[in-house]
RNA sequence: GCCGCCUUAGCUCAGUCGGUAGAGCAUCUCACUCGUAAUGAGAAGGUCGUCGGUUCGAUUCCGACAGGCGGCUCCA
């Protein structure tokens, strides 16, 4: 969700001496209620976050941080959180307390409960936690020393375990230094604002609200099982996601946002639009496309085809399964052979079904020898292959265990490799807008310095810096945002990818640009250089959509099932009014269907207005009425997605406006609109 | 792979405190021939995910497995 800039920041305002931030505040005339509230300050000597409470012993210059502002809204999250905690070990007593961050769009909190959490147990939560605000305790904060700390603590063994590792708490846990970030440990109390009287306390580094009623709008969302600071090898807490948000308008458009993701999800879509379906009988995350999904998958690969060969790609193919030596050449099977079906054994050989491509497209350039003349040398096939994916993981079309990718290896000499990724980002980039995504960023994924995952890395450490320095030399070509991903690298070279963002702003890995210095030296490729000597190519491979399936998916929830009418399953639906007109429609569907398009006559039974919204259910794109009127005047009538209408069109005008339509690739919704405009 | 939840007709879901089940939509048949999101009537459709256990009897209780969902970890 997009972050308004602060509409407090009124420029900074000096909180004199002994004063509360909260005073100051007030003098300025900074709103202290409402979403545009002020819920803490930043003092701008030391850019630190502080509560409304804080007193500075020097004055001090702050800016008021708003409640819709991003660090603003973590706050309340911050602050929800802890009320959380506070009615989980109110209603489950013995408890522990993991951590509990503010994250995108929410917050979560993790416990280490007698028995999991159920759906019940969220409710009542819930409901303990608005007691919890209505009751508007105050949130106060409290130094500690270490020694302290770990005696009151005493119960919290988690907690314990992060005032340990205090000082590495960046590589504690992910949101761990919420707890214990800063020098000096802070308790943050709850006290009724009638006693005074302290009724709960957590370890955290804060800041905090004021008061547990500045909490606007909240929700629990669900519960789920969390390694403890996120590592298999450490027992799993049951972890507790909630969302919060500066005012009610905006939680209730976060739940929505939520709700339209749940109406695009693809495997639904997928369900209802009689695309492609998973088949228990063939296995996990396999899966088979009906005629109806097939026609996108078909029209989507025949594009990209054709735009690889006018590319300069040459289109190649290869086998499902292979030799194991093949996958140990390619250093495959040494560094992810869990990653890949077990093998097949046969005639005293191991088989392995293919989880890349890449190493035989490289015994196709090893099958001669090979010029400087040739090169770049491009190959391209749709690839399928296969990965094991752990059970957990596999979902819908995103996650599958057999996928195709439109996998392509670009054979260059080094001096060719920066002219040849940008030639292959802005292929990219122009495919993905052709398929309508126009919002994007970049993604740099390099070996990074963490020692735990330099294992899984081959090559030097000089190989690696060129490759690395090239891909991003490229990527800051483009002028896109580019964002660092240190450690995610494949084992054999670092990778550009692309991110984009779908029609209601979630965002997609799509594409992957590497560059591979690895593979032609391990399969000895070579080519004949000028002089006569011979000289190793860089490998770059790519794969544009990245895969078919994942791609298909995500189209499918970018156009919420409502596919540009050149994908369109079906683009045209002839609706007679009565039977009288099946065989006039018939005809016209013929002359449609002569100019390549995808016309379907309703000649069922249903009424007419039930036709219309069958059609409208299967989100065809033009919507063809007839009626005796029409047919005696030799016209049609035009009903589109949006429920607009044309009627009376001479039908060679309408039989030339949807080809059109379709040949321009439009990605637009037709209308009654835009189609009498351009018609 | 780990934790939790789920699995009843093609789809969405009721239901059976243990005595083998029901609705809507979809499908099929018949009637209706109608101008922009559901015409009416009828029919057919389920070894209640699979395999074991407890029981006189299991779709219901228990266990294992498979598949799905939500996370975690992972993602060449």
């Amino acid at each position: 969700m997009s972050t308004p800039p602060s509409p407090t920041a009124v420029g900074p305002i000096r909180v004199p001496a002994g004063t509360t931030a909260q005073q100051a505040l007030k003098e300025a005339g900074v709103p202290l209620k409402g979403a545009d509230a002020a819920v803490v300050v930043r003092d701008l000597a030391t850019g630190e976050l502080r509560d409304l409470a804080w007193t500075p012993d020097a004055d001090a210059e702050v800016d008021a941080v708003a409640a819709s502002s991003a660090d603003g809204r973590a706050v309340i999250r911050h602050s929800t959180a802890h009320v959380l905690a506070q009615a989980v070990q109110e209603l489950f007593p013995g408890t522990r307390l993991g951590i509990g961050p503010p994250v995108e769009n929410g917050f979560y909190y993790d416990f280490d409960p007698e028995r999991p959490f159920t759906p019940e147990d969220l409710q009542a939560l819930e409901k303990k936690m608005t007691e919890i605000v209505r009751a508007g305790q105050h949130f106060s904060r409290r130094e500690i020393s270490n020694a302290d700390a770990q005696a009151e603590l005493v119960h919290e063994p988690y907690k314990l375990e992060l005032i340990g590792l205090k000082g590495g708490a960046g590589e504690a846990a992910e949101g761990a230094d919420v707890e214990v970030g800063g020098a000096q440990l802070t308790m943050y109390d709850n006290l009724d604002p009638r006693s005074g009287e302290r009724v709960w306390t957590d370890l955290c580094r804060g800041p905090h609200l004021p008061r547990t009623s500045g909490i606007p709008a909240f929700s629990l969302t669900r519960s789920a099982a969390a390694y403890w600071r996120g590592s298999e090898k450490n027992p799993q807490l049951q972890r507790v996601y909630g969302t919060a948000w500066e005012s009610k308008d905006a939680h209730k458009a976060y739940l929505e946002h939520l709700a339209e993701a749940e109406r695009r999800d693809h495997r639904r879509l997928g369900a209802e639009l009689d695309l492609f379906s998973f088949p228990d009988e063939i296995g996990s995350g396999l899966v088979v496309f009906h005629p109806k999904g097939g026609v996108v998958k078909r029209e989507m690969e025949d594009y990209v085809r054709a735009r690889h060969i006018e590319e300069g790609f040459d289109y190649v193919g290869t086998p499902h399964i292979s030799k194991g030596g093949l996958f140990e050449t390619s250093g495959h099977l040494p560094y992810y052979a869990d990653t890949m079906f077990p093998p097949m054994e046969l005639e005293n050989a191991e088989y392995y079904l293919k989880a890349m491509n890449c190493p035989m497209h490289n015994l196709i350039f090893r099958s001669r020898g090979r010029s400087y003349r040739e090169l770049p040398l491009r190959f391209f096939e749709f690839g399928t292959v296969y990965r094991y994916e752990k059970s957990g993981v596999v979902h819908g079309l995103t996650r599958v265990r057999g996928l195709t990718q439109d996998d392509s290896h670009s054979y260059v000499t080094p001096e060719q490799a920066p002219g040849e990724i940008r030639h292959l980002l802005a292929f990219v980039l122009g495919l993905l807008r052709d398929f309508g995504l126009d919002d994007y960023y970049l993604e740099l994924s390099t070996r990074g310095d963490d020692p735990a995952k330099q294992g899984k890395f081959i090559g030097s450490d000089e190989e690696w810096a060129v490759a690395t320095a090239v891909l991003e030399e490229a990527a800051k070509e483009t002028g896109l945002e580019l964002v660092p991903d240190p450690g995610g690298a494949a084992f054999y070279g670092p990778k550009i990818s692309v991110q984009a963002r779908d029609a209601i702003g979630r965002t997609w890995q799509m594409s992957t640009i590497q560059y591979d210095f690895n593979q032609p030296a391990r399969f000895g490729l070579e080519y004949t250089s000028a002089d006569g000597g011979r000289q190793q190519p860089v490998m770059i491979h790519s794969a544009k959509f990245g895969s078919i399936e994942r791609f298909f998916g995500v189209l499918t929830e970018h156009y919420a099932g409502a596919f540009p009418a050149w994908l369109a399953p079906v683009q045209a639906v002839g609706i007679p009014v009565t039977d009288e007109q099946v065989p006039y429609l018939h005809d016209i569907g013929l002359r449609l269907r002569q100019r390549g398009l995808r016309f379907e006559l309703d000649d069922s039974d249903d009424r007419m207005q039930k036709k219309i919204r069958t059609a409208s259910k299967q989100k065809v794109p033009f919507v063809l009425i007839a009626g005796a009127t029409d047919a005696e005047a030799g016209a049609v009538s035009f009903r589109y997605r949006d429920g607009s209408q044309r009627n009376g069109i001479p039908v060679d005008t309408a039989v030339a406006e949807i080809a059109a339509w379709v040949a321009a690739r439009s990605n637009a919704d037709p209308t009654a609109e835009n189609t009498a405009a351009s018609g």
